[in-house]
DNA sequence: AGCACGCCGACT
DNA sequence: GTCGGCGTGCTC
């Protein structure tokens, strides 16, 4: 007899483990591990992961899988067994692991049933109305009509209704019809075979056999090409001279976009110096981690290509990970302008069909080479080549739910696992990444200079007090607002850039000092102007803008802190004749939308594209002469012990935008903060001045790179209740862990309360503590049962990327 | 997570 | 005496 070791797909500490079903007669041989099966599990039928196929089972009874759901591993043996280090190191269920490597199409949702057993009449009339007709209904319809409930209960008691339990397959693959000619009618005079009245059949057998001899081509296409109706083909199937057949059609998110022929730019030295040990790691089949620090424009996309040209003439797989694909879609078209149809694209703004599609061709082993977002991480590959993570110090590469991984801790297992290269790539490495080149656990490959030799664009830096001083009140410093005009005439384009949307940040009462803020969360509500009302950006809350304060009844009640709708409005108040697109989430949340600004902007059909974090990376627009940053402090007084490194890091990056091509940049930093070291340097386009820095700060403060950080969250309603729960946590963990681990805490958390929920938060500040992420997971198993019971809320994220 | 089982309060 | 509240524990 053979057993298989199933994880089921119920997120629940009581469930994570295996549970042993028999594989029935039929399924032998056939059931393997990774692939997905449907079991009966207590009264229902769930979905779940094949872990091992065993030959015994320690079990007296035991029931048997009741479908196999794929015909071959969804999950490769490489795969399941990350699962199981990633649920370990993120203090997650296994079944979390598993299901955010595969993409959500492919997940069954239970679907609860009635089924009706005896005839519709012998019902009561309550029942009758419920069913309608209907030999089968969904329970939670049924379930609507509170009063149904008990005489439900009865019925089922009664045998008159089945409770049935379907596992509905969200898996749709779009299918279209298709024709191709009969095998044995080629070659065949169709006059004679269809008599002289069939002159359009004939007419259209004559010219398919002429132009479409073999394969199969859609109906719609055919019609279109030929002009035919659909009549004359119908009756062609029906005759049996042409085949209709059904087949699975991928949707092509970039069917529709033409891609220019390869062009493959020589390289320059410094390129040529720095795939050399990319390409001997590559062919040698070694596993070593690359930190490739490269100037913005100095051609690290170059690298990437050709490194995977190496990989792909050695026959194997390449991973490519960009933050959210959608913001640079520049890069996708060189990839698929350098692969082609070698390249999937997996990222967030496709839909789940699409993401389906996309990632079953890389499953299929019908793509080399897998382009996306975090996600994209755990491509399917099994002989994979390389694995590049492009801005590696992005943050949106950190999961920031269950199962809360770096895209880049991934990146090094699969590299270590598949012995290949591993690249991380930006101009403004994460301090943890620099520390670690710096230390030669990973090897730097730095490229200086740009390609061409552009210098780099000369940043001004306007002390904003100052303009306050001169009685300038308005979100352009007067250098600023010289430069855009000066631009305008030039013709020349232009990029504002405020990390702020909507139209203000918060309300204040100049008289009495009173702030709008969320009655569920602590913190202050925006205002947003579309629909004049205030806005919390947690939970949701909203309300009608006051006209006096509630509190002293004064007038004097104002907006503070500029976003992104005010500023267009102010551009148009200050320059009319200026053309502005606007882009943040309010914008480009439509799908598409974010591409079509772009290339109008690209197009010249705008002169300033004023933007939030969104326009900050990866586009590179030739006429751009001028960026403005309009606020560059508004990230770093934030409470995180990174915001100057992210401050750097915008600026840098934002500049960079400025002069790529013959036309030289210039850059306007207004802040009020002119003196902070980020800014400084990044003024100087310094990276290794600001890292020695920041590393100071860092080693003082004791963060990483110096030290591990976990963050342990505690949220409930009651507020005695979290910090005694806080207190018993944190002093169970100085307990156990070595006295030069540091428990901060526990303290309030940043934002102190959301969705009525207090929050606090204990930091743990570690340099070597092996035994902590089974203490972590060890605490995370023992409250269980109060977090289901009683809504406690017990978060653990190892190395948190934000501290909100 | 569901769902059944089981043990105490307010109703015919 | 029963209906139904939700605490407890199990699901191969």
């Amino acid at each position: 007899m053979m057993y298989a070791k199933v994880i089921v797909d119920v997120a629940a500490s009581q469930t994570n483990k295996a549970f042993d079903y028999l594989i029935p007669e039929d399924l032998q041989g056939l059931i393997q591990p990774g692939m997905r099966v449907t079991v009966p599990f207590g009264p229902r039928k769930i979905q779940g992961f094949v872990w091992k196929v065993t030959e015994n089972t320690e079990l007296a009874r035991v029931k048997p899988i009741a479908e196999m759901l794929d015909p071959y591993p969804v999950l490769t043996q490489e795969l399941l067994q990350l699962g199981e280090w990633l649920a370990l190191e993120t203090v997650c269920f296994l079944i979390t692991a598993y299901q955010s490597m595969i993409p959500s199409a492919i997940r069954a949702k239970p679907k609860k049933m009635l089924q009706l057993k005896v005839d519709e009449k012998n019902l009561p009339p309550d029942l009758q109305t419920i069913f309608s007709g209907e030999k089968s209904i969904d329970w939670a319809d049924a379930v609507k009509n509170e009063t149904a409930l008990p005489l439900l209960k009865k019925a089922v008691q009664n045998e008159d209704i089945e409770v049935e339990y379907l596992l509905k397959d969200q898996t749709k693959k779009k299918m279209v019809r298709t024709i191709r000619m009969c095998p044995n009618t080629h070659e065949k005079d169709f006059q004679e075979i269809l008599g002289n009245r069939a002159k359009k059949q004939v007419q259209f057998m004559n010219w398919f056999a002429a132009n479409l001899p073999n394969a199969p081509v859609a109906i719609p296409t055919v019609i279109e090409q030929a002009g035919v109706s659909i009549n004359v083909i119908q009756s062609l199937i029906k005759k049996g001279l042409l085949l209709e057949e059904e087949i699975e059609e991928y949707r092509d998110p970039y069917d529709d976009q033409q891609f220019d022929q390869p062009t493959r730019p020589n390289l320059t030295d410094q390129q040529r110096h720095v795939l050399n040990p990319i390409n001997t790691s590559v062919t040698k089949s070694s596993y070593e981690p690359f930190l490739l620090r490269g100037v913005t424009g100095s051609g690290k996309t170059e690298v990437y290509l050709r490194s995977i040209e190496t990989v792909l003439e050695k026959g194997e797989e390449a991973i490519v990970l960009v933050p959210e694909i959608s913001l640079t879609p520049q890069m996708v078209e060189r990839f698929k302008e350098r692969f082609g149809s070698q390249v999937a694209v997996l990222h967030s703004a496709l839909s789940s069909g699409e993401k389906y599609d996309e990632w079953r061709k890389v499953h299929r082993k019908e793509v080399k080479v897998a382009v996306g977002a975090r996600s994209a991480v755990f491509a399917p590959f099994e002989n994979l080549g390389i694995i590049i993570i492009d801005e590696e110090h992005e943050g949106s590469y950190k999961q920031e739910d269950h199962p809360r991984y770096h895209a880049r801790q991934v990146a090094l297992w699969r590299g270590e696992y598949h012995r290949c290269p591993v690249i991380l790539g930006s101009a403004t490495p994460s301090l943890e990444s620099f520390a670690r080149a710096s230390r030669h656990v990973f090897t730097l490959l730095e490229l200086p200079d740009r390609v061409n030799k552009v210098a780099m664009p000369e940043v001004d830096v306007i002390d904003m007090r100052d303009e306050l001083k001169k009685g300038n009140r308005s979100a352009f410093s007067e250098l600023l607002l010289e430069k855009i005009q000066d631009r305008l005439e030039k013709k020349e384009q232009i990029v504002l850039f405020l990390n702020r949307r909507g139209y203000s940040t918060f309300v204040i009462c100049r008289n009495c000092g009173f702030t709008a803020s969320c009655p569920h969360c602590e913190i202050t509500l925006t205002y947003h102007h579309s629909g004049r009302n205030l806005k919390c950006h947690y939970c949701g809350y909203n309300e009608p803008m006051m006209n006096t304060c509630p509190e002293c009844e004064s007038e004097h009640i104002r907006f503070f802190g500029t976003g992104t709708q005010k500023v267009q409005e102010e551009i148009t108040n200050l320059l009319p004749e200026a053309r502005v697109i606007r882009m943040d989430v309010d914008t480009t949340s439509r799908k598409g939308s974010h591409a079509k600004l772009l290339q109008s902007f690209r197009n010249g059909e705008a002169d300033i594209l004023l933007g939030t974090q969104m326009i900050a990376k990866g586009l590179d627009f030739p006429k751009i002469t001028l960026v403005g940053v309009l606020a560059a402090d508004t990230m770093l007084h934030l409470p995180d012990f990174r915001a100057p490194e992210r401050t750097f890091q915008l600026l840098t990056q934002v500049s960079g935008r400025a002069g790529r091509d013959k036309l030289l940049g210039e850059v306007v930093v207004q802040t009020y903060t002119p003196d902070h070291y980020s800014i400084q340097h990044a003024k100087t386009h310094d990276f290794k001045a600001f890292s020695l820095e920041e590393m100071g700060q860092r080693k003082r403060g004791g963060y990483p790179p110096y030290y591990y950080i976990t963050l342990v969250t505690i949220a409930h309603e009651d507020i005695t209740k979290v910090i005694k729960t806080a207190d018993k946590i944190a002093s169970y963990l100085k307990q156990t862990l070595s006295p030069e681990t540091k428990i901060l805490g526990p303290t309030v958390s940043p934002i102190a309360r959301i969705k009525d929920r207090y929050r606090y938060q204990c930091m743990i500040k570690y340099k070597n503590e092996p035994e902590l992420i089974n203490i972590l997971n060890d605490i995370h198993f023992r409250y269980q049962k109060e977090m289901v019971n009683e809504q406690l809320s017990i978060s653990i994220d190892m190395n948190p990327q934000m501290f909100m």
